[in-house]
RNA sequence: GCGAGAGUGGCGGAACUGGCAGACGCGCUGGACUUAGAAUCCAGUGGGUGAUGAAUCCGUGUGGGUUCAAGUCCCACCUCUCGCACCA
């Protein structure tokens, strides 16, 4: 009897599928389509077991569904463009290109050890020209759409990556790339007018009933839809008005003073003269206040008072206007009506200042002093309203500001603009021109790809490399042919990603991203599998991407991706893996020791998949005992010859239970989503089983034609998880196709009918017996079985008073 | 503070619409094989009382409740994880 050797098997079964061509996914079927899509990995290093986990859960589900008789696009790729690659090449000396190209090659490798059943054919690399090209062919067509424009703005600058940062890349003021504290940079840049879409992202997320609770509820939070109102107010002795966005225009009359944010262009334009300089100390002051500090809600207000006064339009009251450091510019009008009674923060605000606080909402019951109440209530104070519940009065003072256009209802979001110019080399460069006659002009689409050249002096210096290229940077108007400059910045990374998964589709398309018609029929993707860490970054921006290529007629749907999975992380000695702390667990060494099958086994044993597991060396070892005792077993059943076998003993017929109901059950976990450890540990009981059976039952009243049925089903459901052991077996059996071509099997509901069955007995709801009843007995015979049993007539005492009978599973005596 | 999710043996985790808590795996204990180890196999393994048996009681974060019956439903609370957080 041979061992179980995968460092033999597994190399041999790889090149036959890919000799076979077994991967390769035709265009077009009779079959239903199923686009089974996992995150694109940075090559920015090698890959660990955290890694594979997102590939090895593709790779089940690609499988499985392929037997279930889909045609399955299951494609795989690089983002290779961007900072993490480019900061690891510079680290080591290395050209950011060589340096992706080599670990892409590397990865190939690994994950071709894995036997993940990926067309390779259909491979994405997005820093090579012909993928780029059409990245920048995504820019020219939100250019030409208004999406994308230029501005100069504040931004969020990382002084280490020395770029800057889209808002969704910053994390607790840091850098979302390597944790150095974010800072501000006035430049003028591209952006993405994604805040055009605010409401259709917001909105959509209710149709996505594929996606988990809680990424939708990150994307709405991110998104942050206000509604209330904008108001103005008249400023006092001049004909300015000032606008401002409340959520709470029934507070109006508790308005006590009026905040500006210090960035306001109002400010210079409101301060009386006299007050000018102190002013520039104040805001000299704030200034200096680090951005993401001064957004934290510990630090202090600080205030300074204009000189100048408003008019409340609902009551006329004269109230001063104050420049605020809590108050954001990018955010609503950059001017509050302060209401101290009901905003915590004019709360704390007025107390400093000693600016009035006047209550104009009631609450139910008395509340906590020294707090504003923002609660619900009746309104006072508040004039003609004076006794009107709130959400009622609401509708009221927004009506009568919109009568007499002193203001209109409207939405406030949170989102901004994306922000997708790059200091940096390693990406796409942006297709625009500079030209002193023509101004901004498009690269035509013919005239693409703008090439990243190779030989440039690329460490970062705060100012585009590309900047230094004179090469790169000459050119020519493509409007009049004069002497003109590119646009030296390259793109965000997140854009290459944006639209990697429509690219799949047509990979080598020359003359245009993608077909249509194709993309249509592929797209949207069926299953999306990734981690959590892109459930705003990635997935909102591929989401706005889609819409925009929606609208311009590109695409028949708006929503790429149908069902999201977001797998949890592996960890090691309770921290992630990372070479610095030495805790990495590399597939090639698991694959080298226990082969790829128990290394996808055990990933996918290890816990339910879209929670963080802890990485245990002997768990492991578990799961490859369990894969050489099915081995042994198989390798048995199928060495022994054929023969004849009357009817079906009971035990056979127990086996042949278990089998079948396994089946159901495994069936069950893969379509039920994502239970791929508790489908194995079905098989494990199920191996478990028949071992138990071959042990008890003397070899020569075996049941050769069950245990065959067993071997053949066995490996036809363990092969989505272990591919190579079931092909060996496979063909060891003496089948000549391969296991991937197989259907997945139906169980035989005949097989799962049994005529007895155990079913427990309680006495006032107490287990006091087990006891063994026909299949689907009657309650009165029943009954009778329970009480001829000792056990249970030592607790019943008398009459009772009520049975329970819940067929074929627990009978319940009352007394 | 707001929002989402989770608390089950020594550990990872099972448990369908309320119906036998702890499947499966790890670990541990004892045993077989072996000169020995590795590997493999067998038995046991939530806690208590009891004698190792029979038996019996307690047990799913805490406290209440609904129910014949609660890990599962309801109310209150505690703890942890994640996300957001001066967004007017």
């Amino acid at each position: 009897m041979p061992k179980y050797d995968p460092a033999e098997i597994e190399p041999k079964w790889q090149s036959f599928w890919e000799e076979k061509g077994m991967f390769k996914t035709p265009q077009y079927s009779e079959l239903p389509k199923y686009y089974m899509l996992v995150m694109f990995p940075y090559p920015s290093g090698t890959m660990h077991v955290g890694h594979v986990k997102n590939y090895v859960i593709g790779d089940a589900v690609a499988r499985y569904k392929r037997m279930c008789g889909y045609n399955v696009l299951h494609p795989f790729g690089y983002d290779a463009f961007g900072l993490p690659a480019e900061n690891a090449a510079i680290e080591r000396k290395i050209h950011p290109h060589d340096w992706t190209m080599k670990n892409i090659n590397t990865i190939r490798g690994q994950i071709k050890k894995l036997g993940i059943s990926y067309d390779w054919d259909r491979e994405v690399i997005t820093c090579v020209e012909p993928y780029y090209k059409w990245t920048e062919w995504v820019f020219l067509k939100l250019y030409e759409a208004g999406l994308a424009y230029k501005k100069k703005a504040a931004v969020n600058w990382c002084p280490k990556c020395m770029t800057s940062l889209a808002n969704e890349q910053v994390k607790d003021g840091k850098c979302e790339r390597c944790d150095t504290p974010v800072t501000i940079k006035h430049l003028e840049q591209w952006f993405f007018k994604i805040t055009d879409y605010a409401e259709r992202l917001l909105k959509n997320l209710d149709k996505l009933t594929g996606w988990p609770e809680h990424v939708k509820t990150m994307q709405r939070n991110w998104i942050g839809e206000s509604k209330g109102a904008r108001i103005r107010f008249k400023v006092d002795g001049s004909e300015m008005q000032i606008e401002v966005f409340t959520t709470r225009p029934d507070t109006l009359w508790g308005v006590t003073f009026m905040a500006l944010a210090p960035e306001s262009p109002l400010v210079e334009q409101l301060v009386l003269p006299e007050l000018h300089r102190e002013l520039e100390k104040f805001l000299e002051k704030v200034g200096q206040q680090d951005r993401f500090r001064r957004g934290a809600a510990d630090v202090e207000k600080e205030g300074f008072f204009t000189g100048r006064y408003v008019i409340n339009p609902v009551n006329g009251e004269r109230v001063p206007i104050y420049v605020a450091n809590y108050v954001l510019m990018e955010y609503g009008t950059g001017a509050v009506m302060g209401v101290p009674a009901h905003d915590q923060r004019d709360y704390e605000f007025a107390s400093k200042y000693s600016i009035p606080i006047r209550q104009v909402i009631k609450p139910a019951q008395d509340v906590v002093a020294g707090k504003a109440y923002d609660g619900p209530g009746l309104m006072i104070n508040s004039g003609e309203l004076t006794g009107t519940p709130v959400p009622e009065g609401m509708e009221k003072v927004l009506s009568w500001l919109e009568e007499k256009g002193l203001g209109k209802r409207a939405v406030q979001y949170k989102l901004r603009d994306w922000l997708i110019s790059r200091q940096r080399y390693w990406g796409a460069p942006i297709p625009i021109v500079y030209c002193d006659h023509c101004g901004i002009v498009p690269v035509p689409e013919k005239d693409l790809p703008v090439k990243l050249p190779y030989n440039v002096e690329f460490l970062p210096t705060g100012q585009s490399p590309l900047m230094l290229s004179d090469e790169f940077r000459k050119t020519t108007c493509p409007k009049c042919g004069r002497p003109a400059l590119r646009d030296a910045d390259t793109m965000d990374t997140f854009v290459d990603s944006s639209w990697y998964f429509l690219r799949y589709v047509n990979p080598l398309l020359n003359d245009a991203p993608f077909i249509k018609k194709d993309v249509d029929y592929w797209l949207p993707v069926d299953q999306y599998v990734g981690g959590v860490e892109h459930a705003i970054l990635h997935l909102l921006y591929s989401r706005f991407i889609t819409m925009v290529l929606h609208d311009l007629g590109y695409l028949s749907f708006d929503e790429p991706f149908e069902n999201l999975f977001t797998q949890g992380m592996i960890y090691k000695d309770g921290a992630k893996m990372s070479k610095s702390k030495g805790n990495v667990v590399s597939p090639d060494d698991m694959v080298e020791k226990y082969g790829a099958d128990t290394l996808r086994l055990y990933i996918l044993f290890m816990g339910p998949p879209e929670k963080d597991a802890e990485w245990n060396d002997s768990g492991i070892e578990g799961v490859h005992r369990f894969i050489k005792k099915a081995w042994t077993l198989i390798d048995q059943i199928i060495s022994m010859p054929d023969r004849e076998n009357g009817q079906l003993t009971q035990q056979e017929k127990e086996l042949r239970r278990k089998l079948h109901s396994s089946l159901k059950k495994i069936t069950q976990d893969m379509e039920g989503g994502f239970k791929f450890n508790t489908a194995i540990s079905s098989l494990m009981e199920l191996t478990n089983t028949v071992s138990d059976y071959m042990e008890k039952i003397p070899q020569e009243n075996w049941n050769i034609s069950v245990l065959k049925e067993f071997a053949e089903k066995f490996l036809l459901m363990i092969s989505p998880f272990a591919p190579h052991f079931a092909e060996e077996l496979w063909h060891r059996m003496g089948k000549n196709t391969s296991i991937m071509k197989e259907k997945w099997p139906v169980y035989d509901p005949d097989a799962l009918i049994v005529e007895e069955t155990e079913i427990a007995v309680q006495v006032n709801g107490k287990i006091r017996d087990r006891i063994k009843v026909p299949v689907d007995a009657g309650q009165d015979e029943v009954l009778k079985l329970a009480l001829s049993s000792e056990r249970v007539r030592k607790f019943v005492d008398g009459e009772p008073k009520k049975v329970l009978y819940v067929p074929n599973r627990l009978l319940n005596i009352v007394l």
